[in-house]
RNA sequence: GGGGAUGUCGCAUAGUGGCAAUUGCAACAGACUGUAAAUCUGUCCUCUUCGGAGUUCGGUGGUUCGAGUCCACCUAUCCCCA
C-alpha cells in the first residue's frame, strides 16, 4: 500500500491525496461503506460502485470468523472473491466487539475469551490469531487487534488498557511480520491509537504506534460517547504525532459534520454505520438536513428525497419512500442506504474538491449549518 | 314468529365484585457513530403546574361500601329453527 498526498489546505489540516492499494486506487479523504457480514446491508455491489462510488468497503474480523468462518473464505479464495468485491476491503479486527459485545467476554493479557452473539459457542481471540484469521480473509487493509474502552472510562482503566492495546499491537504487529499474505497481493497492517479522552494517553499511544513506522494510522476508542468537542481535540493531539505522509483513519466515526472537522483535523478515512444503520431505520440525511421519513409531515410530500441528491433513487419522493417505511418495505429500507452512502460520499468527495481550490475552510463554514442541528 | 350468543379506549382481544382497565396490531414521536439493529424506546380516554384531577367498558335503572363484572328492562349485531 501506499499513500500520496496530492495537497493540503492552507488554513486547516486538511489533505486530498490516494492510497493505493493491490485492489485500486482510493481518493481520501474517503468514506467507507460498511459490510460488517460480507454485505453493506441492503446494496448491491453495483449500486455501491456505479451510484455510491464507493472505493472501498469494510468487512469485520469477528462476524466473518463466526459465519461464514474462515475455511469457507479460504476456499473461495479470500474475502474479494467470495463476495465479488474486486475494490479495496478493509477488515475490522473484532477489538470494537470486544467492547460492543462485553456482557459475553472475559479480558486477559492474553487475549479475549468471548461468546458467539448466534450461539453461544466460546471462542478465543488474540493478536495472533486475528492476524492469522485476517490473512485468511485477505483484507487489503487489516487491523491490529485492540481494545475499545467505554467512553466514560476513568484515567486507570483507560491507561491500564491502552497498554494492553499496545502489548497487543507489538504482537499483531510480529504476527504480521513472520506471515505471509495467501492470496499473492500485499496486506497492510493498521495500528490503532487508543487512550479515551486523556491527551496525554492519547500523545503517549500515538508516539508509540509512530515509533513504529507503520504505512497508516488508525484513531479509536473516538464517538463511543464523549462530547463531539472533546473527540476533534483527541484528533488533534494525535495527529499532531501522526506522520503527516501517511493515512489517518478515523474508526466508527460518525455524522456528517464529524466527517468535516475529522477531515479539518487531518484525518483521510472513515467508516461508520451510520448511513446505513440509521438509513434502515427512517433516518435520511439530506443537503437541507437530517429528516425523519416515517414522520407524518412527509406523507403528502411529492417533493424528491433530496433535491440536490445524485444517487438514482433520489428521484423518489419523500411521500412514497415514508409510504414504504410505514408499510414495512424493503425498497424503503434500500433507498434510505443507497441515498445516505451517496449522500456521504458526495459529502467527502466534495472535501477534496474544496481542498483543491484552496476553499475547504469557507466550504466547510458554510455547509455545517446545513447539515442538521445536532450532527 | 321461536331459540341462542355477543356488544370493552381506531381494530382485535383480556377481564366473572376493588379497574383508567390486559395483550397484539395500527397510529404518533424519539434513539441509533470500527453493525448482537429491516432494531430498540416512549406515548397512545380528556385535562394537567406531571403531584394528580376528571370522565369511561351499547343504553337506562337497580343491588352493593364499591359494578366492565351481579339483576331487570331497552337497544344493536350475529347464529340456528320456522
Amino acid at each position: 500500500m501506499k499513500f500520496q498526498k496530492i495537497c493540503s489546505d492552507s488554513r486547516t489540516q486538511a489533505r486530498k491525496g490516494q492510497i493505493i492499494t493491490a485492489h485500486g486506487t482510493i481518493d481520501t479523504p474517503v468514506f467507507m461503506p460498511v459490510g460488517t457480514a460480507g454485505t453493506v446491508k441492503g446494496v448491491f455491489h453495483r449500486e455501491l460502485e456505479e451510484d455510491i462510488q464507493a472505493q472501498i468497503i469494510l468487512g469485520n474480523t469477528y462476524h466473518l470468523y463466526l459465519r461464514p468462518g474462515v475455511e469457507v473464505i479460504r476456499r473461495a479464495g479470500g474475502l474479494h472473491r467470495f463476495v465479488s468485491w474486486n475494490k479495496p476491503i478493509l477488515t475490522d479486527s473484532g477489538g470494537f466487539q470486544v467492547f460492543s459485545l462485553a456482557a459475553s467476554r472475559k479480558l486477559t493479557a492474553e487475549g479475549c475469551t468471548f461468546r458467539s452473539h448466534i450461539d453461544g459457542s466460546k471462542h478465543f481471540f488474540s493478536p495472533e490469531n486475528v492476524i492469522d484469521i485476517q490473512r485468511t480473509i485477505g483484507a487489503d487493509i487489516i487491523m491490529a487487534f485492540d481494545e475499545c474502552p467505554a467512553g466514560d472510562s476513568d484515567y486507570q482503566y483507560a491507561a491500564r488498557s491502552l497498554t494492553l492495546t499496545q502489548q497487543w499491537l507489538e504482537r499483531c504487529s510480529k504476527q504480521f511480520a513472520e506471515t505471509e499474505p495467501q492470496y499473492g497481493y500485499e496486506q497492510t497492517l493498521f495500528p490503532i491509537v487508543q487512550g479515551c479522552v486523556y491527551p496525554e494517553l492519547r500523545r503517549r499511544a500515538a508516539e508509540h504506534v509512530a515509533a513504529m513506522n507503520f504505512d497508516g494510522y488508525a484513531i479509536g476508542g473516538l464517538s463511543v460517547g464523549e462530547p463531539a468537542e472533546v473527540m476533534y481535540e483527541m484528533i488533534e493531539t494525535v495527529n499532531n504525532i501522526l506522520p503527516d505522509n501517511c493515512p489517518r483513519y478515523l474508526m466508527g466515526v460518525g455524522t456528517p459534520v464529524n466527517l468535516i472537522e475529522g477531515i479539518a483535523r487531518g484525518i483521510d478515512m472513515f467508516d461508520c454505520v451510520m448511513p446505513t444503520r440509521n438509513g434502515r431505520n427512517g433516518m435520511i440525511f439530506t443537503s437541507e438536513g437530517v429528516i425523519n421519513i416515517r414522520n407524518k409531515k412527509w406523507e403528502r410530500d411529492f417533493e424528491p428525497i433530496d433535491p440536490a441528491g445524485v444517487s438514482f433513487v433520489d428521484r423518489y419522493s419523500k411521500a412514497y419512500l415514508r409510504h414504504l417505511f410505514v408499510s414495512g418495505e424493503m425498497l424503503g429500507a434500500q433507498i434510505a442506504s443507497i441515498h445516505n452512502l451517496a449522500f456521504y460520499l458526495r459529502l467527502v468527495r466534495q472535501a477534496a474538491t474544496m481542498i483543491e481550490n484552496g476553499n475547504f475552510d469557507q466550504w466547510r463554514q458554510t455547509i455545517i449549518p446545513k447539515l442538521g442541528n445536532r450532527l
